[in-house]
DNA sequence: GTGGTCTAGACCACG
DNA sequence: GTGGTCTAGACCACA
């Protein structure tokens, strides 16, 4: 469900967020599906529990999950505040352009990039809504 | 010279080189030409030395510095070799535009952002302009 | 009769115990009315007996409710006694006010807020008018 | 400098965090002033410093904080979009008034104490910006 | 069984 | 010495 790279610089709880956002963001997971719990989830990824909650916390915050006590952690849906991971994403697409451009790649280039990316995912994930 | 941004959660070794590597590939400065000394460096900033050190050690290492002993350091100009930059970048490019298309932002949006991002470069430094 | 919300972090029992409280604080519920069992509130609410015993037992113990074994739950009426409550609200209120009023929240504000909440309560619960 | 309560259902995390925002929004600490180390903080009140690491941490995503890595934690300001925050105050500060209202404390009397919590401090934190 | 809090102690990167 | 991540394991309230 989720894949974990411990390689990667970028922290497990990070990789735990961004594996579930994507999977709520995409249409996957479906409002009010439940997300397996923390301990299973922990035990399931080999990794500690208390790393899950923090993944399932952060998100929570977000606005992607909610959380009861005593019975578990759903889907929120896709917050539509959000404009605060809007402006993460943006900031890392910036400064990726940026160097991109420096290492004398072209513009052309990146916008067909884009249009790439673009495709792949109409390939896969046509559960997104549209 | 050098802009560094003390709230920034980048470490300050890597905004040291961030800074000289968009010196050096903008074409500000030239081949051949002689870095400060990691000491004037230290204090013209106000940080520690080895911070210096390392920013230097490491763009000796990506190629864009030689540093020979007891003279100082000097640009060597943008390394050909630079192929794993830009897959990382590349990676990193793709995940935004991915989540940012997710997140109902267009394709035509994301192209005219990296136009920004080239304007802004080219109002900045003009020499790059090749 | 009472409304439960699943993704509201207050715990069922409480939302039970806020739900008939203001019943009977408002009149809606009559001095020595029965309550429905704990079994009928239960299966309509579609929830664990044991949660519905706790609201029942703790509003008791409040003063609200009287129990009768073999019979049933009835309504007590409004506690006189509630002023260890009533401290514990002035003090959560006075929390808030004066954050509000540091984060540059006028006192009019406030004041026309309380006014409010009384308003959308008479809309609801015309009974207490008293 | 904070003063933590073990027996009030609040977590301690949630006391530090009060407690600091407090500091930060009465104008106490000033902008760019550094906050005692997490190390300092957790042996100061005795308790584990990852419990204050949480308090550090979710204060900084909330903007009142910015930590670096190897430097310390320090004051960022009094976030202009605490819109989140202000909801939560006014959220907290309804349901506070709605239960008075219950318990038959009037409206003038409450509107009063608000009139009463102003001047006390207006009596203490003469710090805060006018 | 669930999520939530807290402790104790480890290791890392940064300066 | 700083903050940041992670582990291991405990205890609690809730359902």
């Amino acid at each position: 469900m989720i894949q974990l790279n411990y390689r990667d610089a970028k922290p497990i709880y990070e990789q735990v967020k961004d594996g579930f956002r994507r999977l709520i963001v995409q249409g996957v997971m479906e409002v009010d599906e439940k997300l397996p719990s923390v301990r299973e989830m922990a035990s399931s990824l080999a990794i500690n529990p208390n790393t899950i909650q923090r993944a399932y916390r952060e998100l929570e915050q977000e606005g992607y999950l909610y959380a009861v006590a005593g019975r578990g952690s759903f889907v929120a849906g896709v917050p539509e505040e959000d404009s605060a991971r809007r402006k993460e994403l943006f900031a890392a697409f910036d400064a990726a352009v940026e160097e991109l451009l420096y290492l004398r790649v072209g513009e052309e280039e990146i916008c067909q990039r884009v249009a790439q990316v673009h495709q792949k995912m109409m390939g896969k994930g046509e559960k997104a809504k549209e």
